[in-house]
DNA sequence: TAAGATACTGAACGAAAGTTCAGTAAACGG
DNA sequence: CCGTTTACTGAACTTTCGTTCAGTATCTTA
């Protein structure tokens, strides 16, 4: 790869980087292509000779966000035993991993947007892999009888709500990252154990 | 109040109403005026009639919004027993009316986009009074001896979070009441008792 | 080193959306 | 019953924003 091509990448970064904290921070509408060129020094037409439209350049970050996140957890997985070690390896890694599931937001008021739009395919497989993954998460601990039994695919909407809305909150507070970490592990500990002193219906 | 006055107010009543639903559905940004005309079959100018701006108008519908509810809450809290039957009730009370915080999306996007506006004040003090809300809810269930002592407000956050993302899910995935019902009903279960078997830390 | 490819600029365009306002019709009040 | 206020219309404006494109500078390669 020579020169040409590596600052050609390195400004596509720069371009990706800038434009996915603009949208978790400010939502996919109310960010402009004049922000992203305000936040880069890029000029507006730099913009479009990297990304084919401001629809394209969102695309490419929620392929990018996934990917990236999917290997990192399977990068750590192997180091938990239990499944709620796993469980706390997993909130973990949202809010070191850039404050969580930080498209989302975007996302979903894009998706209100248009009714025809490749995002609106895209985001329901996320969802629906988000959802396979808390699955798997939870029936693991039902399986290994660390978790009592239940209805893993429901309880896994529970634990993507949950994981969503701390997102949304820790953003809005613009908390550190130890107070996030801090929120998310009372947020674990509560889903294991509960609040109750004993058991109730 | 005659008659001019009453049709007045009930088209104020009219466009606050269908403004509210778009606003949920699509979000702030994305809800044109021109939207909100075409629902209501009023015109441009008598939006801008009744209310001052766009802003106003989204202004308004956070506070209504605000009040009906607690004054719903007011009317069912003495329903309720225990610490537990509180929390289900309010989880109950969320779908019901709205499926749930119906705004907030909205409204976060809103306050990403200016620094500058009375809508961040508002939504501040929103939060807090969430917050101090879930915080007695769930600080009565310890002093009854009913829940676990513990850190209260930090538990309020992870309530409120758990709240967020139900909300958006359910929205998103345009469950009927009664799913939204039985996934808040199992969130609650969960806070209360927990996914372990047994205690874990 | 010269020709061509690549990376980038920024002014201009068109569509969309928020806001305004002169005008109209209906209701009120004296 | 007539002047005045109120409720409302819709065309026109202003601004914002995504997108395009002709032009320029820099690097590659032969």
């Amino acid at each position: 790869m020579n020169k040409k091509q590596l600052q050609s990448e390195q400004t596509r970064k720069r371009i990706a980087e800038a434009a996915r904290h603009l949208f978790v921070q400010k939502g996919y509408k109310a960010t402009s292509i004049e922000d992203i060129t305000a936040a880069t020094g890029s000029s507006k037409g730099n913009i479009y000779y990297h990304f084919k439209s401001k629809e394209g350049l969102f695309l490419y970050l929620l392929d990018e966000w996934d990917r990236d996140w999917f290997d990192k957890w399977r990068d750590k997985q192997h180091l938990y035993g239990s499944a709620a070690e796993k469980m706390h390896g997993f909130a973990e890694l949202l809010v070191i991993e850039d404050l969580n599931h930080p498209l989302t937001q975007a996302a979903d008021e894009f998706f209100g947007g248009e009714i025809e739009s490749d995002i609106m395919e895209k985001l329901s497989v996320m969802t629906a892999d988000h959802l396979r993954f808390n699955q798997d998460l939870i029936q693991s601990g039902m399986d290994s009888g660390e978790f009592k039994a239940g209805d893993s695919a429901k309880l896994a909407l529970v634990l993507e709500g949950l994981v969503i809305g701390l997102s949304r909150l820790s953003r809005r507070s613009n908390s550190n990252i130890d107070e996030a970490l801090g929120t998310y592990r009372l947020a674990v500990d509560v889903l294991l154990n509960g609040l109750a002193k004993a058991p109730h219906t």
